[in-house]
RNA sequence: GGCGCGGUAGCUCAGCUGGUUAGAGCGCACGACUCAUAAUCGUGAGGUCGAGAGUUCAAGUCUCUCCCACGCCA
């Protein structure tokens, strides 16, 4: 079995902050952050897991000028928003931090004096369009106006939607500001600072080359965005709006840069740093104590690293940002492993939150409880290549997976205990040969699992649990209590005995994938130990005879043809 | 147009460094059981592994060409 390691630094991706997630977003990062997170606390690993929200940027802002709200405003509200429904959905962050928080301010700023330092950062005064009315620069695609190749007459400035030319901002017919519809326009001169990781791109092809057991989406984007055609490209890592983190050189002025924040990609990732000081901060900590994650000579030396992203993420995390740590010249913690994920479709399309399409984290956990939805989402992660949520498929899979083998298991164990010895575990009968062929099994599959668990293989570690609370199944078949209770009642005694126990190891090795129910299982069980399982035969031998537990209700409630088809109806327009 | 990822049983997918009769889950058919959420367990039906060519004693598994779907970029 490898080794796990002791120490494990994990990350999600950050989530926007102008709305909340669909399922989409969540299978890409988060969910199966915390699938590893809880695996790694149950094998003993100290864990720091960090999310967040990206807050910065003109989408935040204009998502808080249509809510009628100041900006800070509305992200600090939609931060609450969003922190509830991921512990609703059992995300078990040490801490979901804000990209603008004064921590962010403060690193991000320090990495930018970093990088000037070493020579990284280059000021170029480049074009761009302001609105009088709206008092600011726009970005491109906040731009509107007429397409000089066909005439559509909303295309956007980086791009037409209509014939998809892309296009310059000065390209469009009488152009107009996309938030204030004035054409009070204006080009102007503006400067701004690009981060020249071009210069970086030897060390960063090395480093991404050295990965040979990353999974192989990771290191082909990464390859794609170094090799293609000019290579990698200087990135601009300024922009000319209010919201942001303010350009400074560490703790000094930047002279010409006054007005201007940090452009969102590059506070972002800086913000994994931040959030784990904003944990030391709100529990509290010392600077050492959040420092022993980050700096490897201050402590993190023995840190395993590991990110979660969607595959839209990935260029940022294999080369902008450790290009920001590498460049900073500092001894910062550079990430060990990039699991990234496909994307997840909505019956036959995409998920989308500008249009509303596919079922949202809200939703979702209004029709059903979280481990349905963690159970389905991991089962089936878009880990090759993308996968789609049918509704169909989530019926038929949880139902089966969930309420057939794993709940009905429980059930079928504990009611009959109850009929034939009561509520406690019962005393006599030995094992025999159908126990010691068991117990073999499930070994073999528990260490299966875990390997499949520590290499992060989601929907085989999924396959090969399943097959585990199917072997359960098997066993009562095969040595059919019921029928050995009529001639020789210690015998079954002792198959109930071990079944009861079973559920106990149920409870634990299914909790990363469904902490809820599993939490629910143990207690049931008369608060049984979570303890981790080493040897099966032990492991089975926990709950002692005579001790007592309780018929739970039941355990995963089927989804009905009738909730199906009112839930493929309620989600097929639009979220309202 | 360039690049990337895929194209394996009705459906969703496993198949590492090439090597016995190509696998799993679901669905389907039949059978067993009756403790249980009309649940469970067993058996079975078989797909020229997108198409063509090549390398090899041997190719879903390597090479080339082409087709299709999806995605990213220009």
């Amino acid at each position: 079995m490898t080794e796990f390691p002791t120490r494990l630094l994990i990350t999600s991706a950050i989530p926007y902050i102008n709305g909340i997630k669909h399922l989409g977003n969540l299978v890409g990062s988060q969910l199966p952050a915390d699938l590893y997170a809880r695996f790694a606390r149950a094998r003993g690993a100290e864990v720091m897991f960090i999310c967040a929200t990206d807050e910065h940027g003109t989408p935040a802002e204009l998502a808080a000028a249509k809510a009628g709200k100041p900006v800070a405003e509305y992200c600090a509200e939609m931060h609450d928003v969003q922190a509830d429904i991921a512990k609703r959905f059992g995300l078990s962050f040490d801490h979901f931090g804000r990209s603008s928080s004064q921590r962010n301010y403060g690193l991000t700023q320090h990495f930018a004096g970093r990088l000037a330092d070493a020579g990284l950062i280059e000021e170029v005064t480049e074009k761009q369009v302001y609105s009088h009315a709206d008092g600011r620069f726009l970005p491109d695609r906040y731009i509107e106006g007429t397409c000089p190749n066909c005439g559509y007459d909303r295309a956007r400035g980086d791009q037409c939607e209509n014939c998809t030319k892309q296009l310059d901002p000065t390209d469009l017919i009488e152009p107009r500001s996309a938030i204030s519809g004035s054409t009070d326009l204006e080009v102007r001169d503006t400067k701004h600072l690009y981060l020249r990781q071009s210069t970086l791109r030897d060390t960063l092809d090395e480093w991404i080359t050295s990965k040979t057991d990353w999974p192989i989406l990771t290191t082909s984007i990464a390859k794609k965005w170094l090799h293609d055609g000019d290579g990698l490209q200087d990135r601009g890592i300024t922009r000319d709006l209010d919201w942001g983190v303010p350009v400074k050189k560490g703790s000094e002025d930047w002279p010409g840069m006054e007005g201007k924040v940090f452009y969102v990609w590059f506070d972002a990732p800086i913000e994994y740093i931040a959030a784990t000081a904003e944990w030391a901060d709100a529990n509290g900590k010392s600077d050492a104590d959040w420092r022993r994650w980050w700096r490897t000579d201050e402590g993190a030396d023995d840190v395993r690293y590991v990110q979660f992203m969607g595959k839209d993420n990935v260029p940022f995390h294999t080369l902008s940002f450790p290009a920001t740590i590498i460049g900073s010249g500092e001894p910062w913690k550079l990430v060990d492993y990039i699991k990234s994920f496909n994307y997840l479709n909505y019956d036959g399309g995409q998920f989308s939150t500008s249009q509303g399409r596919g079922v949202f984290m809200d939703q979702a956990l209004e029709i059903l409880p979280a481990d349905y939805w963690r159970w389905w989402l991991l089962s089936r992660a878009p880990e090759s290549s993308d996968s789609e949520f049918t509704w169909d498929a989530f019926q038929t899979d949880v139902n089966k997976d969930l309420a057939d083998v794993l709940g009905n298991f429980v059930s079928r164990v504990t009611k009959f205990c109850r009929s034939k010895f009561g509520e406690v575990i019962p005393t006599g009968g030995e094992f025999g040969p159908a126990e010691e062929a068991l117990i073999a099994h499930l070994q073999t599959g528990l260490e299966t699992y875990q390997t499949h668990m520590t290499n992060m293989d989601v929907r085989k570690a999924a396959s090969e649990l399943r097959a585990l609370w199917v072997a359960g199944n098997e066993y009562l078949q095969d040595t059919a209590p019921w029928s050995a209770f009529k001639t020789d009642p210690d015998r079954a005694a002792a198959i109930i005995r071990l079944s009861l126990n079973l559920i106990r190891v149920y409870a634990v090795l299914s909790a990363p994938f469904i902490p809820t129910a599993a939490a629910s299982m143990l207690k049931d069980l008369g608060d049984a130990p979570d303890e981790w399982p080493v040897t099966m035969t032990e492991a089975l031998e926990m709950l002692p005879a005579g001790h007592a537990f309780q018929v739970p209700e039941v355990l995963f409630a089927k989804i009905s043809d009738d909730n199906r088809e009112a839930w493929a109806e309620q989600f097929s327009g639009t979220r309202s």
